[in-house]
DNA sequence: TTGTAAATGCAACATTGTTGCGATAATAAT
DNA sequence: ATTATTATCGCAACAATGTTGCATTTACAA
């Protein structure tokens, strides 16, 4: 029975990551918040929007983690959408209305999904 | 006009990931061939496989870099299969037949690809 | 106002990846 | 076979990213 509270640092950080357009690393949200808290909490506050489902994980094809708020995913929370990065501008954006579809061989059940597409993007094409 | 050597470390690394039947991240590569040579001369080596498309690089959902071998692109060398990652075995596995269909808004030019599924396989379901 | 435990700051550590440079060694040229 | 060239390597140092333990602070309920 843990009961979550809303500290100035979970707030800042959650109104910075729903306000963004596009998804941000954990570098851009620190250098974006600067004196607000700890790098250490930056992290635990990541992980615990997360867990409560306001925010999604992305990885890029770099490798860089990125987090981005959950928009279109209010009723059922899912997040099988794809996500596209602009190698020029480097932004990273849900296409929330893009979902993929694929043929699995059986017996494979699928919990996560991570679909990241690399390009340029309208602005910079 | 830089030409390529075949040195011990290069072959060793090279066909440790083709044999392998699952990606392999830099740190398994490591573990796998103690003594062969410096941490730093697998990063550059799997820098070159990736250069010379011997090998294809994946990030996990989790976030990890995997390597994997290059079986079904010896024509064309795409890489738009999808990728499977077990949460129990922790094997991330190329499924090379099956490739995604998306519609993508106009105005984005899709250059590379990254599409990890993650649950589990059918060895552990 | 007070008690509690959730959240924070700080230090320390672990992992992953990069860079510079002198030494080594694979291959081509002699 | 010997030598020259330069790709590759080992080592040290560094940077970025993420984790953990613990004492302190603070949100919030009683």
């Amino acid at each position: 029975m843990k009961s979550p509270r809303n500290t100035i640092a979970k707030t800042e950080i959650q109104e910075l990551i729903l306000s963004s357009k596009s998804a941000l690393s954990h570098a851009e949200i620190q250098s974006n918040l600067i004196g607000l808290c700890d790098r250490v909490t930056i992290y635990r506050v990541l992980e615990r929007l997360l867990e409560e489902g306001l925010i999604h994980k992305i990885v890029n094809v770099d490798g860089v983690v990125r987090y981005a708020g959950c928009h279109s995913c209010s009723e059922k929370h899912n997040h099988n959408h794809i996500h596209f990065s602009c190698q020029k501008c480097k932004s990273v954006t849900c296409l929330d209305e893009v979902e993929p579809s694929y043929n699995l061989p059986k017996n494979y059940k699928v919990c996560e999904m991570n679909f990241t597409l690399s390009g340029f993007c309208p602005q910079c094409l």
